[in-house]
DNA sequence: ACTCCACCATACGGTCGAGTATGGATGGCT
DNA sequence: AGCCATCCATACTCGACCGTATGGTGGAGT
């Protein structure tokens, strides 16, 4: 049995466990907390590790949005794809999105550093994708073109602006039961009877 | 006449100079743009000029932002009050918002940076003031205590996101024509007839 | 047992921005 | 004229963070 894998390998380190730390700093403190040095810390260990794995910062931000696209294509689009009906469409993504995933969480991260030109390119294509898939939903559902477009745009706006309100400190948090209603009234509102 | 006042006195500056460059360096390139040496630049001296009118940067920080809150209260939020129709009062918000003021744009670059503690407070108060304001126009405009609160959730949270994708590079700009389109769509759909 | 490679530590150099120290210029007031 | 307050320039220190150079260690393979 050569083949044997190790089973716990984890005193060593690995691209993807730098991936993983740097999207868990993002997530939790933003762009500015994804530093050489600061995870080191977090992961045990010294830049000397970081820069035998990665060329540079960049490029560890480069492999970590990647990781995180691929990740948020998976875990949210891909799921509602294959329901049929427009409006059950709709809905579930909306529910979807209204439970707090980790990839909506670095979602609001990454909305807060659109300047940064790694992040921006992203961004666009994540925004451009998902304002096609509303738009699609709300074209199946009888919009002729022009309104589908505005009412995904609306969806969409109403979505991220939800996230970075829900992220503002200091303002009163909605409990659960609250938030349940708030879906169901966004729901209401914006997919047609 | 001892009481003449200075009719030019844009050689020397004041601290209000400073804060009003601290406002447009933010509008412009978010608040990391708003750093000392870079304004002193942007007006013509130099670091020794900064420190001799605030302590720190955190003082000009947090003197621009109470400027800015008083400006943004004055400038979009009491023309809007005296409105008796609340139906009515909500149009005239959401068209006066659509104009690209510049409380707006300064709106949208502190969103970017809430983390930051003296940003927080404040971003804290203005949403809580916007959120009473459109919940009590709904109110008045015949909703229940909790459909208005969701209401005002949901328009503010489609504010702020709608400010958040414009920012964003990288994605299709609306052109004049089809924006008066979107908020007119807007309008529909989230103030009732 | 020896080697070699993957992985990591230590120590250093460079940049950028905040803040300090101190002296120079300018203008009103007596 | 002389003085004092106001405003600004110059020249530093300090800390955070990126990146580099180089040496050390443990384990898999022979």
């Amino acid at each position: 049995m050569t083949a044997a894998v190790k089973l716990e390998p984890r005193n060593r380190l690995s691209a993807s466990d730098w991936e993983e730390a740097a999207l868990d700093a993002l997530a939790e403190s933003g762009l500015g907390a994804v530093a050489v040095e600061s995870l080191a810390r977090r992961l045990g260990v010294t830049k000397g590790s970081f820069y035998w794995h990665f060329p540079t910062r960049e490029a560890l931000l480069k492999a970590a949005l990647e990781r995180w696209e691929r990740l948020d294509e998976d875990e949210v689009m891909a799921p509602i794809e294959p329901i049929a009906d427009p409006r059950e469409r709709l809905c579930e993504l909306f529910r979807r999105v209204s439970r707090e995933m980790p990839s909506h969480v670095i979602y609001a991260a990454l909305m807060q550093a659109q300047d940064h030109p790694l992040v921006q390119p992203v961004m666009a294509r994540v925004s451009r994708r998902r304002l096609d898939v509303l738009a699609r939903a709300y074209r199946q559902a009888g919009f002729d073109r022009a309104a589908a477009a505005h009412r995904a745009r609306l969806a969409y706006s109403a979505y991220t602006g939800f996230l970075e309100l829900s992220r503002q400190p200091g303002l009163p948090k909605l409990r659960h039961e609250e938030f349940e209603d708030y879906v169901d009234h966004v729901i209401a509102t914006l997919i047609p009877a």
